[in-house]
DNA sequence: CCTCGATGTTGAAACGTTTTAACCGCCGAG
DNA sequence: CTCGGCGGTTAAAACGTTTCAACATCGAGG
């Protein structure tokens, strides 16, 4: 706004050049200490705030990071970005978080965004599986929550399938044969992943794949969640699962609600697992059990792998966790 | 990174000048379909990205505006965010979001990037209400939530004393006279006047003022709740309240989430109140009575009152939104 | 045949920094 | 005296766009 003054203004109210200016912003050191402190002066009355835009086309840099995040009202995500924010402070980076919602289009618009604007890297957790729409375009990428399909970059994941595996074992060993498993779209690897360990978990019981049944739901929301309770509710009581294994915990907490709406008391008449292990999960009208992911790890660990993306010598790694099954009263075994 | 193409590259590919190339870019119809054709292509193959600082030096906008966020995983904010970015999308802006994460620290930090970075514009739910640290520095500033304590700002706020005044006239009224408020920092400004409702509210009562035990927190996390709890039940008998008002939901949960842990029961041991009407509270273990804002509108408008900033002949407003009380079972009347 | 307007295209000047190489005193060593 | 070196300072050249005035080209109207 305002007359807008830059670095030569402040270098000719100060009396010296701008290179000078220049050079007390960036390194204070090597100028005089009598004209630093005028410079500095000026700087204070003038109220010059240096322009990081021709800043950064000069010097190429930019001191930001970003990470697009696949539904900020996710508590997950909330707690992955903290695990990025804090490796990124110790790297002296800005951390900026984008919203993509679950929708390819606004993931589009912020990708090309943070291309143009330069930033130093960018964290990702894709919205659709498919998308080769990260194809090199100068700026590092890491893929978070999510593995590199094609290995083109380095990914931070937790192995979904084994978590699924966990979750729908737990279930079966607690004496559930009728399983319901709530979550979508499909589209969303994640979603499909932890489907393949249900699976995976009935075979090794020698349950047919037909024991589960899938609900699948439009978004990972607790809306959503109440309405697969409703779903499941409708169904005749013979086809009627008996538990629910839920793909996230927002979903489990939705579904839950509408459990005791219906009247219907969980784990008694549903036996319900959710996945993230929110903080949320616990605080639950029923304690939720839920398969564990180390959050904030991942967060970590994603940036530390952007940040080693402009080593000389770099290759892409792909780092996947374990999750871990944290069992409390929503599948408490029946009595 | 790579040899990193400009427009002059682009252009030069394509047999023609930089100022075409710029005008593909910006104003497609005033070029020749064929050459901008011609043009298209060799973007294409040299997988030209544009560079917005550059852009952005040379044109002044930049097309983002920023919210600087108190607690990025408090989902109350994110609500606010999300109505922050539908008006933000409408606009034709990117929105960042920054998590100041209550450290004053880091807000400065982030404020003096989002400065120098020029964005359009700023909205912020500052940490501390003294701070005169948005002074006018070329961008615009909207605080959220809060009130401009000097009206040197437009600012959308709701009103926290009122809010308060109802937890505690519903506590009052559902036959409680010895009143916890759990809550703090007291350096935060919404708790301050929550606390300051609370006590209107016994004053209209006729009650005392020590009718209400302050316990204050240390941040507004389900941690510090949880410690409320445990300090809550320390008290003598004698002396101990019978409800409970947080300054947030996620206190209110972590309460919640200490009196089962150590066999108390809610609302009959102790009742409780929150304050928000985050989603999560509805499916609480006992569903939680809370003070409701609204949200998205309360972003909605923030960001319209951004934009509105660089009209002509602009003045700061204040706008300041009625809460309203929720109740739920965490406070229902005493058997 | 000349002029005019319309339609495309372009050269060059910004925008506000950082950076590099050069410059200027000045002092102490030779 | 001269010379080299050193602490400070600076002029000027980038960086990659956008924009503006000017310039071709061409067909139509006089």
């Amino acid at each position: 706004m305002k007359p807008s003054v830059g670095i030569r203004d402040v270098a000719h109210h100060a009396g010296v050049s701008n290179a000078t200016v220049s050079n007390v912003l960036n390194r204070p050191d090597v100028v005089a200490p009598a004209t630093r402190q005028r410079v500095l002066a000026a700087i204070e009355e003038l109220g010059f705030v240096r322009n990081e835009s021709a800043r950064q086309l000069r010097a190429g840099r930019s001191r930001v990071i970003a990470y697009v995040v696949l539904d900020a009202a996710n508590p997950f995500f909330t707690d992955v970005a903290r695990g990025v924010e804090d490796a990124a402070r110790d790297a002296g980076l800005a951390l900026f978080l984008c919203n993509s919602a679950s929708d390819d289009g606004r993931e589009r618009e912020y990708l090309e965004l943070l291309h143009e604007q330069r930033v130093e890297g960018i964290l990702i957790t894709p919205v659709d599986g498919e998308s080769a729409q990260f194809a090199e375009r100068g700026t590092p990428v890491v893929l978070v929550d999510r593995e590199s399909p094609d290995g083109t970059h380095c990914s931070v994941a937790v192995d979904d399938v084994l978590g699924g595996e966990l979750a729908v074992t737990h279930l079966i060993e607690t004496g559930h044969t009728r399983i319901a498993m709530v979550g979508g779209p499909l589209s969303i690897q994640q979603v499909r992943d932890r489907h393949e360990g249900a699976l995976r978990a009935l075979t090794n019981a020698g349950l047919p794949r037909d024991a589960l049944t899938v609900l699948e739901t439009k978004s990972l929301q607790v809306a959503e969640g109440r309405g697969a309770g409703e779903r499941l509710v409708g169904l005749p009581a013979s086809r009627r699962p008996t538990a629910a294994f839920c793909a996230n915990d927002l979903l489990a907490l939705g579904l839950l609600q509408s459990m005791t709406q219906q009247g219907l008391k969980v784990p008694d008449d549903l036996a319900v697992v959710g996945y993230d292990d929110i903080e949320f999960a616990a605080a639950a009208a029923v304690p939720l059990t839920s398969v564990r992911q180390p959050r904030e790890q991942l967060g970590r660990t994603a940036a530390s792998l952007l940040l080693s993306e402009n080593e000389p010598d770099h290759e892409h790694r792909h780092v996947k966790f374990q999750p871990e099954l944290v069992v409390r009263a929503s599948s408490a075994v029946k009595r």
